[in-house]
DNA sequence: TTGAAAGCGCTAACAT
DNA sequence: ATGTTAGCGCTTTCAA
């Protein structure tokens, strides 16, 4: 800049104005200084500009996996509704470890972000209490957090409910869980596996461990938990599938095995993806709200940007619902 | 920090070198400085950081949409190989927009991105001559670019053609094209299109324009273009989807049609996405050769990012290969 | 309408 | 082992 206001025979401040697009410039010097940022190619440097501004227009997501279907949609949502306030989402991944989100969060309390919206998995909340409190942090995702952030989660019980409800209702006795985790932490695999316990208690059908697959999260992972009762002749008549994408991994290895879907056995998944009206047969699902999520996580998050009275934290819970498709009967 | 200097009664100088972890600090003054830190809740400035240091250490990923599988798997990848060189992918969208690939580039050169992988679309090739040639900038996506950047691109032609290859040698004598565009520009749907007629010319079978049906890649997109050549009673043998988005699309529609995949109906898609395999009937696709295309991103943009001899811009086209599964013959 | 000065928070280089 | 100086590139404030 000062390259150029040498150039342009003029000072710093003058080349900043034009930049800037701000009024009181002559409209020669304008030219001049205009003519002498072609020449010499400058550009401006925003790390400077944001020294100075103490802002930088940039909303972090930080998820656990970029590839992961539910996260890519979400981020598409929250692109759309933060693009409406001038602020830029950029996406990162923290692994899903606790080291990643912990540097998700410092790089934000860091000031490259003016705010950061992070999807907590592995974080202890004891570290998260930590932390300043009144950074312009909105926690996402599954697990009840005792903390003193905005956090906007999904009802994942409830969900879960509903989803086990209806398969019992529809006369399965035997529904194997995949990717969840009986009496496990109050996180995804133990909130979901809450509500499939809830709901064959309602129905007063036993639980029975063995039909509970533990596992990640991938399509291989669905279908090599479909796999493993198979393969140790377990009996079951439905699937619920922690995710939609266990899900299809889920159906997959149903069709190797020639069970028929849903005749044979009915299968509900969790998040309800933009594929999951898609497959064949159509897959039936929780959908968890996408809409209202991003909404929530948009609000709160522009609440603590525009800095005004720091309303105290939120936890706001979205509710669930089914969306029933060709899987089930 | 300055305040933490005060208040442990040091410099700032010794400050930074305990929080940058440097060697030669005094064991107790370090203890002081620590205490301070902790007791002030002082956090780094990354942006003063950036300022002096002129690099962030990030590498921008600009993408049409975040919520393309696409290239929410190439994301995955990438960050990986990035990671193991200490540099951290974020990933924002440039809506497929002229004015938002500008953006992209724009932010890149301002130097919030010590490097840009950038997905060019909409980008006018006269706009890219424009622009500084030695910015830390890697292109890919379908498009040849007669332009001075780094550009890695998956083989579009080569992949639509063995493809369409394929569905002609099993049989299929008229084939849906969907997506793509007949005598089209240099793009993603004009590059497979000419594959497809180029497989036409070689088989010595005609082409139909009749046939082709544009549209975008949602997965809509494919399922209403199956609609649309069924409603006109359009006759069709095969379907060689643009994307293995539209391609689940198509499946659907044709499932809805009760028309047999592949007994009636062959299907290819393009990009053999993770979840190709998964389908029930799985998807034969054309595999870009993810791994590839990566693996030339990172290299390219850590030889411009290593700062040696600007090795001139270099163009790589990744092979392609068809993966054959349930979807045909 | 334009400019000079000061400083955002950090660190490399050079003292001490 | 610790401190001093200077400056990264920008913009706010105040003066001309």
């Amino acid at each position: 800049m000062a390259d150029v206001a040498r150039s342009a025979g003029v000072s710093t401040m003058t080349v900043s104005n034009v930049v800037n697009g701000r009024p009181r410039v002559g409209a020669a010097t304008r030219e001049r200084v205009l003519a002498a940022i072609t020449a010499l190619g400058y550009q401006v440097n925003l790390a400077a500009r944001h020294l100075r501004a103490g802002r930088t227009g940039v909303v972090g997501l930080a998820v656990p996996e970029l590839e992961r279907p539910y996260f890519a949609q979400l981020a598409g949502r929250l692109a759309d509704l933060f693009e409406a306030h001038g602020l830029r989402i950029v996406m990162e991944r923290t692994g899903a470890s606790r080291e990643g989100e912990l540097n998700a969060v410092a790089f934000s309390r860091l000031r490259m972000y003016d705010g950061l919206i992070l999807s907590v998995v592995d974080i202890d909340p004891g570290e998260l209490s930590r932390l300043n409190t009144d950074a312009p942090v909105v926690m996402i995702g599954e697990r009840a957090l005792p903390s003193r952030f905005d956090h906007v989660m999904m009802d994942n019980v409830g969900g879960a409910r509903e989803a086990t409800a209806h398969l019992l209702a529809s006369g399965a006795r035997r529904i194997a869980m995949i990717g969840g985790e009986l009496d496990g932490p109050a996180n995804m695999q133990g909130l979901r596996a809450t509500g499939y316990a809830t709901a064959h208690r309602e129905a007063g059908v036993p639980v029975d461990p063995a039909l509970n697959v533990q596992c990640s999260f991938r399509l291989q992972d669905g279908y090599d938990a479909i796999r493993s009762l198979l393969d140790r002749s377990i009996s079951f008549d439905a699937v619920f599938a922690l995710t939609d994408v266990v899900a299809m991994g889920a159906l997959r290895a149903l069709a190797d095995a020639e069970l028929r879907v849903p005749a044979d056995v009915q299968v509900i998944g969790f998040d309800d993806l933009d594929e999951a009206a898609y497959l064949v047969p159509s897959l039936s699902s929780i959908n968890p709200g996408h809409d209202e999520m991003a909404a929530a996580i948009t609000a709160r998050l522009l609440a603590h940007l525009g800095g005004d009275e720091p309303v105290g934290p939120q936890e706001l819970i979205v509710p669930a619902r089914l969306v029933l498709r060709g899987t089930t009967r």
